[in-house]
DNA sequence: ATGAAGGTACGATATCATACGTACGTTCCA
DNA sequence: TGGAACGTACGTATGATATCGTACCTTCAT
């Protein structure tokens, strides 16, 4: 499999220097999974909606950057090339989430529960939305 | 408060790059935390304790770098320096883990955790700890 | 007292992420 | 038919991160 996760994780010389992608690397990423395979404009466009204002090119730049490090792969046969993610969200998701559970609670999600919860005593509704899901999983086993 | 993490937030430019602090600083952060104040040299034997092999000046020189940013701070008065992590633990680890919950899933740990357990449908023991967390807190209340 | 051991300071270098400008190709319509 | 609009390619600049070498300071045992 070819994996960009993979690949970070490894880098040249394995000096990965984040333990996630880049942040606008993750809002191209985002944008593809919304809304399917994407010219640069368009994803240049989306991004510009809200706050961030940069150039057409450096949106370009950024989605050739990504192409080489495979994590994006580009249709060439007509002159707007079509990007697409190379990995689904969900796979990228997970990785990524794994990393950083990995890196910041050795890979417990119940310690990432409970410094959450330590630390946002307010969140009720949240609260309610995991005990719902949990009692939905005892349903299905 | 000086807040490296509101640093960090800004950054000169506002071109923060990285969600969350680049890995090794992470690491020597969690040995600060858990031993106390330490020297670079103490520092450095315990990095180096593992996997990575990198130079005593690359060390010094990263919480040199550290402390300029006001991650750490330092004691200077004797020869051997002490250096300090400026933000508690809970405080800083809940600062990244926020900025991760409001990249990847819009802030809402519920996400993250259904994500999880979509991906992890075998980890009952963790599974079985975030039961416990749960129903201790309804005691609570 | 002097040299070895061990410390800090500082500058050089490499890599990566981000951002743009400029050059140049294609399309299409006035 | 030629130029505006829109596209890609590419070189380059900047800043953060990371690593290391070298210079130099302090301490202490022989």
């Amino acid at each position: 499999m070819i994996s960009y996760l993979h690949h970070m994780k490894a880098y040249k010389n394995n000096r990965s220097h984040t333990m996630v992608p880049a942040k606008s690397e993750l809002e191209v990423l985002k944008l593809l999974w919304k809304h399917g395979p994407s010219t640069v404009r368009f994803v240049h466009d989306k991004l510009n909606e809200e706050i961030k204002t940069v150039q057409y090119t450096s949106t370009l730049k950024l989605m050739q950057v990504m192409t080489e490090k495979g994590m994006l792969e580009r249709d060439e046969t007509n002159m707007k090339h079509i990007y697409s993610p190379v990995l689904e969200e969900q796979k990228t998701m997970a990785l990524i989430l794994e990393r950083f559970l990995h890196s910041m609670y050795n890979g417990s999600i119940s310690s990432l529960l409970v410094a959450f919860l330590n630390n946002n005593k307010s969140s009720k509704k949240e609260l309610q939305k995991i005990k719902d899901l949990l009692g939905k999983l005892d349903k299905d086993e």
